[in-house]
DNA sequence: GATGAATGAGGGTTCATTCAT
DNA sequence: TATGAATGAACCCTCATTCAT
């Protein structure tokens, strides 16, 4: 069954039934997301899944095996490609300081204005009861984020844009922002909103500059 | 496994009935961390805890109102004292390294070698589900670590220890690397461990040094 | 597995529509005595009955009203044939011996050693709760196999080859043996294979012997 | 858990709670052979079996393991007893005729005339699809009653009350007419009632006298 | 006719909560 | 106060049947 057809579906009443069912199968991880965004993994129930969808229950077992499955889906199909874009990027020769604020704003427009953001959330919620997702996201995401953070960083050591080897050796350091930012939005956002932009660029000026006065 | 019973009762013949009472909601506590700890709010079973527990069903209903009372308390007991150590260090006069170091090193052992790790971990997992945890854990930790990371980043710039604002504009850069060793333990230790103890002191220095080369 | 299909129409290119039709019906009436054999009906799944016919669920539909009707066909089209050779031989002249002999041996050869058997035993298990497959059975094979043994004993009675009444009273009595082979090898023929060739030319002598020392 | 408490319950009002448990457990156990009897193991339904023995759904569950447990436990307690009396019949020095016309009796009284018949057509419909009752049945029932029967044979052809060794060869011959009788009474008994009494006495003898004329 | 995606009622099982003892 | 048997609502998943293509 081909998942992604790659040509976008035709609109209308004209769709054939390979891009009905393609669409029914979006629009069940569309729901999928946003009720296990709201309820987490667990307390979510198929039946609103379906409800949201706008098909039947029993529809989601044609395109999944399972309500973990659906949750798999999720994690594989709207966060694998990210990783692409982020490598290339990190892959550049421009200096450190342009990369990592295209870093900051590829996540805030990309990541963090989006789904993605709840999807990211949920990967971080519920991935220590999912270890095949746990999985899926460290070797598809995090692993290579890392490693290409730290190859970044490398260069611009070499060339003498960064003094110390802390980030080459704790690209964390670099991210974890993003994900105190991901995880803010979710928890206390009501009580005190979080300029996300500016935090980032916060901690971009951190990173390479003085922050010690002489 | 040791149970943690915080400052339980003394053990023995000779309790009276409070102690045993206490003593009892001190396990349920205590079990109930475990059990949501390793399968999330929702799919802990009360029947587990109070296995755990080496009580009744029953028995939980006796001291709490209901799982999410239960899992509130476990906050609301095990979190709040750690606050009123770190304000009182963010108060000190202080060079800020040696402030910063004590909060790494309190972290570490306080946090992330105890329980209270798995605790962390469950309020910033579940924490979305339960707008209850969520205000109480903002306003007795969140935001009280806040005011006090930022009094002690702006004494730190009055003294001339630090060049810019963005520490004291975004305190959570200062935490971040925490949060993201607790989510790490629970999420990929197993694919890459993760040295928590050197990364804090790397993103110390990287605070407080300078980043860029001349 | 070579699939029963009795008078399958003559397979090939040249087939036409009725030829490919009927085939196609036979086909779906052996997969559903294979998965009716393997689950029982309940537990049966069309799905599986479609694919092991090589056709579409949908089709099943075309050629039967639902499953219960698909039962009751396999039955009607696979058991109503027996009865007929059987009245053919109850009729004739022979001794009884030589009759009875041959009642097992076709027992043996075209029930016993073929899909038969399975479908007999489907009648046995799951009669009881399809009134129509019962009365059907019950009209079609039972009722006349019964009145052919009577009149076979009422002869060989008239002929001084049988000294007393019984077997006419409850022909069941000849044919209790046949239900038990057929119940055996599906329960127990694990546990001790039965020589039912042997156990039925056994019965024959009992029948027809001095069972007692004088 | 003790089940069997050997001691009847009370009865009334001052029943303990071993009691009603061991009651209620009976109930379900009473109503799940009513409803799989009139349904089939796959038909029936759970909520029904609950509802006729006056118990909420999840109580069955506190009681067995699963729909699958209750039929296997149906099965061991009220089959497993049966063998033991079989048996100590069969060990006796009377007659043979006496012993089987003793067996019969057994049969009509304590299987034909009662709940048993309905357990035992049960155990015949469904064992194929439950190996582990088929095992049961096997090991508890069938080999023991195929042992006992088969000594009694041999002991009777040694006194010379018997003169070939057909039953001892296949003591299955004697017990077909019985397990016929309980097939019949579930499948065509509202088209021709069986009298079973005397079928079984006719059975006995065709097997102890002389059945063909000189 | 043939297909197979879609439907949705139905049922086994779980588990938070209650309450008689 | 403590127990744990009982409850019953809730939910995941299955599968006979339908129908647009």
């Amino acid at each position: 069954m081909a998942r992604l057809t790659g040509d976008a579906p035709a609109v209308g009443h004209a769709q054939g039934r390979a891009q009905k069912s393609a669409a029914r199968r979006e629009a069940i991880l569309a729901a999928a997301l946003d009720e296990f965004s709201a309820r987490g993994f667990a307390a979510a129930r198929l039946d609103d899944v379906a409800e949201r969808a706008g098909v039947a229950k029993g529809t989601i077992y044609l395109h999944f095996q399972d309500k973990e499955a659906l949750f798999q889906e999720l994690v594989r199909t709207r966060l694998g490609p990210l990783v692409t874009a982020l490598e290339q990027l990190g892959a550049s020769d421009l200096p450190i300081r342009t990369v990592l604020t295209g870093f900051a704003d590829m996540f805030v427009q990309e990541i963090y204005a989006t789904r993605r953001r709840d999807l990211a959330r949920l990967v971080i919620t519920e991935g220590a009861r999912f270890p095949a997702i746990a999985e899926f996201y460290y070797r598809e995401v995090v692993e290579r984020a890392i490693a290409a953070l730290r190859a970044l960083v490398e260069r611009a050591i070499a060339r003498g844009e960064l003094r110390h080897d802390a980030l080459a050796r704790f690209p964390q350091l670099i991210a974890a922002p993003g994900v105190v930012a991901i995880l803010w939005a979710g928890l206390f956002e009501r009580f005190a909103p979080l300029d996300v932009a500016a935090m980032l660029r916060a901690h971009i000026d951190l990173l390479l500059s003085e922050g010690r006065a002489r």
